[in-house]
DNA sequence: TCTGTCTATGCGGATATATGAATTTAATTA
DNA sequence: TAATTAAATTCATATATCCGCATAGACAGA
């Protein structure tokens, strides 16, 4: 992986901040921490929100390098990029996502929807 | 001072993150990291913005929890809410801010503004 | 009380953001 | 090649944010 020696703006931060803003964005920020990679099927799925939303959305953490992506097949898989949590207390930050009744209720969606037949496989 | 037994939810840790989000209000936020306390006026000059911008943008930390305020005659000042920032890694943080030549300008210009007289004392 | 200073707020215009519906693009498979 | 599935993008609309200007409110001193 290329690592650019990217100079530190203060737009960069407030854009990285701006991304950490939006509630549904918390959430997916959210099952990710709890799950290697997710693909777009499985958020629109667990978090029942239109497939343009969740796209966008996840369009725009990757734009403020809060998370990374790869195709496999007709799959987009996201992943979060941890270097850019570096700026976040990161046990305080999970702490205070799932104290909150909308991680709690997402978590359990997604164990559901693990436990039934999907047509998006994790596993490879 | 009363600690509220506040219920976290989403809403206000995405409130947080959008009072970080914005490039005026991090420079306000790294001055006050640097500084005990601050009035609007010291803000008004050394960021040289327009005192309804400032007064509005601190409205909007202080509604996010990032800053407290008293009054002290026709001065308003105010401080970072510590407890607030717990959920930053604050050394990250303020090594970020400090790496930008907007915050390294305004530090600069809130030293100058400090060894001239001006309207405000901060010494009661 | 009157005046001046400091701060907060109301208003309007410009810009940014969020979302759903529909369409386009990309990749797989028959 | 045609059909199918997944994801991204376009378009239109509603909402939120930012800023300057003007004004209102709070306070101090004469």
């Amino acid at each position: 992986m290329i690592t650019e020696n990217k100079t530190v703006t203060l737009d960069n931060t407030a854009r990285l901040f701006k991304a950490l803003s939006e509630p549904l964005r918390l959430r997916i920020l959210s099952l990710l921490l709890q799950r290697e990679t997710l693909c777009v099927c499985d958020l629109v799925t667990v978090l029942e929100q239109g497939q343009s939303t969740i796209s966008r959305h996840l369009n725009y953490l990757k734009n403020a390098g809060l998370v990374n992506s790869w195709r496999e097949g007709t799959w987009m898989h996201y992943q979060i990029e941890q270097s850019a949590l570096s700026i976040l207390n990161l046990p305080q930050f999970q702490t205070l996502l799932n104290a909150t009744l909308e991680c709690q209720t997402d978590l359990a969606a997604l164990k559901q929807y693990e436990n039934n037949p999907r047509s998006c496989q994790l596993t490879s």
